[in-house]
DNA sequence: CCACTGACGAGTG
DNA sequence: GCACTCGCCAGTG
């Protein structure tokens, strides 16, 4: 893999700890490629549900499940696999970063 | 090789 | 906080 393939993008991703979520654009920067959180999201929706990785902590820079082509039905999955972690949602359906967001060197 | 698409982000008004 | 625009790149036909 001369570019960055998914599979720096799958370790970042299977490395975030359990009732911690991630953005894309923060995994696209730990994976080495800022600015391509695009190639973040296509990467994991390539992976539809056959790999072991936590997909579910990864949201959007709002903190919010963003849609499949299934609609909503995988945010629903999402959304009860982070409260599971301890996660909370608020009246927006979306998740405090400020609280629950990633920090890689804490 | 060209065009379109897609789990997004950051900047601006 | 919200709506709009531009940028970035891989995969597919």
């Amino acid at each position: 893999m001369t570019t960055v393939s998914y599979q720096e993008i799958y370790s970042v991703v299977s490395c975030i700890p359990r009732g911690r979520v991630a953005t894309y654009g923060q995994i696209a920067r730990l994976a080495g490629i800022p600015g391509h959180a695009r190639q973040v999201g296509y990467a994991l929706s390539n992976l539809g549900d056959q790999v072991p990785i936590p997909w579910h902590r990864v949201v959007n820079a709002r903190g919010m499940i963003s849609s499949r082509a299934d609609g909503c039905s995988m945010a629903v999955v999402q959304r009860l696999l982070l409260e599971d972690e301890g996660v909370t949602f608020d009246e927006h359906g979306r998740i405090p970063l400020s609280r629950f967001q990633w920090l890689p060197e804490s």
